[in-house]
DNA sequence: CTCAGCTGCTACAATAAACGAAGCAAAATC
DNA sequence: GATTTTGCTTCGTTTATTGTAGCAGCTGAG
């Protein structure tokens, strides 16, 4: 049991891990995924779903995320989550609740 | 049930979700997170887990990370999570079996 | 104490990524 | 067939990341 968790706790990253978590650190990625998760959205509607992002980011991300098996496009809806990408969802919605039990809201000390 | 699942998937994104989506949007920043799991680092040392990045941005993460209430700097161990950082480890866990399951490793197209 | 070695971190110039406004061709709608 | 909407592309500007160098503070050996 401990012995588990050791292993897990010293095992050096994988290279899956290591290729989403690079995905993961690009900007607007699992945004879209996340805004992806009401259901299809064309081009122009999950731009302004990510507050009205540059196309450019967008497309390319969308590339990366379609590469990566995680979203497809379909002919006349736009994106929506693969069936990979649903399970990534998953995760979110564990980041989601994260976020609100450990994220305070009101001031804006980064940058 | 269903009624769950629609407000779950309309609700708009909330700040607090939208702040750690734009951390996570970041270089290195949860592979800084994800490398603290084996134990305290030192600067240097996390720095060498992440494959060598930029000092400026691996400091520049820590101040972030730091000002989320992730990790903590301790006196001489140098960086560690914060309980708040090993429950958002505990999602990378998740992304870690996701990965495992469903990003293939060999080919590199991405970019 | 002194000195070498390690440490956390900063400076800075170069490169890469993201931004944002404009626009265009194709498809859908009227 | 005209108009609107759509998915994207282009491109000049701003911002982020990179990588190398180095510095001041601490530490442990002698």
């Amino acid at each position: 049991m401990v012995k588990g968790i050791q292993r897990l706790r010293s095992a050096p990253t994988s290279e899956a891990m290591a290729r989403i978590l690079d995905l993961s650190g690009r900007r607007w990625a699992l945004r879209a995924v996340w805004e992806l998760r009401v259901g299809p959205l064309n081009f122009r509607a999950l731009r302004a779903a990510c507050g009205d992002i540059s196309p450019s980011v967008l497309q390319r991300r969308l590339h990366q995320l379609r590469a990566l098996g995680v979203i497809e496009k379909i002919p006349q809806l736009g994106y929506r989550l693969s069936s990979s990408g649903e399970r990534l969802f998953h995760v979110l919605v564990m980041l989601n609740k994260w976020s609100g039990e450990h994220i305070t809201v009101t001031p804006d000390s980064d940058k």
